[in-house]
Formats: structure tokens, C-alpha cells, sequence
DNA sequence: ATTTCTGTTGTTGG
DNA sequence: GCCAACAACAGAAA
């Protein structure tokens, strides 16, 4: 499920929960669940990855990491291992092998909102800022660096580097400055052309050297291997991919 | 055909 | 600051 994307779907699919009240909360998501019946869902906020349910009296903080998944009215069966489950009314939404936080209300305005690549938010020049200042880091470890392209995930990284011609391994501080706005543009650009093929059910078909193994532009063989200190994989191209 | 193994759209805590 | 741990399930290997 997990990249900025996927998360922004799943907002989309929340979202019409926005405005009722919490009638039952169930789930083994250790923090107090009751203090949430009777509390209105205010309002979905999404940061990157994560997902903020604000009610009334309290902020809950959702993280779906590799495996998470979240569904809607289900009519079936004993819960797998639910993590968090909401009933509002009638109808109800349910988290399962994700993080599920009670956060301060205060830790909203900690956020740099402008650092997530999906939001309205999203300050280019911020990130731009950011990257000149490490130019030791690899690009690979720059756009996972969450606090730089929040919501990029693997894929989306994989993807953006072949988009603009550069070597994973590549660092900051020697990418040309076309290159590094480049990477900026097409962290964002991805993200939602990535958000759209979601929605579309047709993400993997668009996919160009994720879990590819011939390069679609010159038809040479891709190099699968864990880069930087993520140590994620990656999939490039030794000939269409500069390393800097 | 069926079972087992491998690897991962990510983060945290030691 | 780095690595191990954790999670569930698809696709690969046996």
C-alpha cells in the first residue's frame, strides 16, 4: 500500500467518515481506544506516509510501513489481528500490521508540511535548500530521505532516477544544478503520475526499471542492486543513467 | 500441481 | 550511526 500516493487514496476513501461520530473502537493498538466513542472525526490529514486522524479531543497517527492495509465495511469474519478498528454507526473502518499512534494535537504544527511531495504545500525551493546543503549524500538516499521528499518511496525513487538520467549512486554535491532541480520537479511529477495508475489499478504496467530487468530505452540489461545506506534496491541503467 | 522459500511500496529501537 | 527486528503475502523456486 504504503507510498504518499496510495496514502492519498486512502484519504480519498476515508474521507467520508469525515464528520461522524465514533460509536465502537476496537483493535490491539495499544493506547486508550475508548476515549475516542463520542468523538467526531473532524478532519484526514496526510503528511508523506503517514495519516492523521484528528477528532475532537485527539490526534491518531497511522502508519501502514511495508504491509500495512485498511479496509472499509467489512462485512466479514473475526478479525485476522486487527490493529484499529472504528464503527461509526453502521459503518467502519478498519487498520490492520500498521502503527497506530495517539499523538499531542501540538505535533501537528512540528510538521514541515512543505516537505511532503503530494501536499498543496510542497515548497520546491524548501527541498532545494535542503539538498544543496548534504552533498555528500547519495541522490538514492536523498529522495527516501523522508524529511526532504516526504511520501517517495522506493519505487517512486527507482522510477524518478531513470526519468532523469541519473545514477543511483550519484552524489549531491556533484549533480549539476539542472539535474538537482530536475530531481524536484520529477520527485513531485512522479508522484502523481504514480497516484493516478493507482487509481487506475495500472501502476505496474506503467513501471520502466522497477523490478525490470531490460532497459526500455536501449534495450541493454538493468543492474538490480542495494545502493546507499538504505541499502534498497535499485534498478538503473548503467548506459541511460549518469553517474555523478 | 502443490508446497516452501524469498524478498519487500518502511520505520524503530537497541 | 548502523544494523536487526518486525510484518504479511505475492511470486519464485523446489
Amino acid at each position: 500500500m504504503p507510498e504518499g500516493p496510495s496514502i492519498i487514496l486512502m484519504k480519498e476513501s476515508l474521507q467520508p467518515f469525515v464528520g461522524k461520530q465514533v460509536t465502537e473502537a476496537s483493535g490491539n493498538a495499544k493506547f486508550d481506544k475508548e476515549v475516542l466513542i463520542g468523538q467526531k472525526l473532524l478532519e484526514i490529514c496526510t503528511f508523506g506516509k503517514q495519516t492523521y486522524l484528528i477528532f475532537e479531543k485527539a490526534v491518531i497517527r497511522i502508519h501502514l510501513l511495508m504491509f500495512g492495509s485498511y479496509s472499509i465495511n467489512e462485512q466479514t469474519k473475526p478479525d485476522k489481528s486487527l490493529r484499529l478498528g472504528l464503527i461509526f454507526s453502521s459503518e467502519g473502518i478498519y487498520f490492520y500490521t500498521c502503527s497506530v499512534k495517539s499523538v499531542d494535537p501540538e505535533f501537528l504544527f512540528s510538521i514541515d508540511w512543505e516537505a511532503d511531495v503530494m501536499s498543496n504545500r510542497w515548497n520546491p525551493q524548501k527541498a532545494e535548500e535542503k539538498l544543496k546543503s548534504s552533498s555528500d549524500m547519495m541522490v538514492c538516499d536523498a529522495l527516501m530521505d523522508q524529511n526532504i521528499f516526504s511520501g517517495v518511496g522506493n519505487i517512486i525513487k527507482n522510477e524518478v532516477l531513470f526519468r532523469i538520467g541519473v545514477q543511483p549512486e550519484s552524489l549531491l554535491g556533484k549533480l549539476p544544478s539542472q539535474k538537482r532541480k530536475e530531481l524536484i520537479t520529477e520527485a513531485r511529477n512522479y508522484s502523481f503520475d504514480f497516484l493516478e495508475w493507482k487509481r487506475a489499478f495500472t501502476l505496474k504496467k506503467h513501471w520502466l526499471v522497477h523490478t525490470k530487468s531490460i532497459c526500455p530505452q536501449c534495450g541493454s540489461k538493468l543492474i538490480k542492486k542495494q545502493t546507499g545506506k538504505g541499502k534498497r534496491r535499485s534498478f538503473y541503467c548503467e548506459k541511460d543513467q549518469k553517474l555523478y
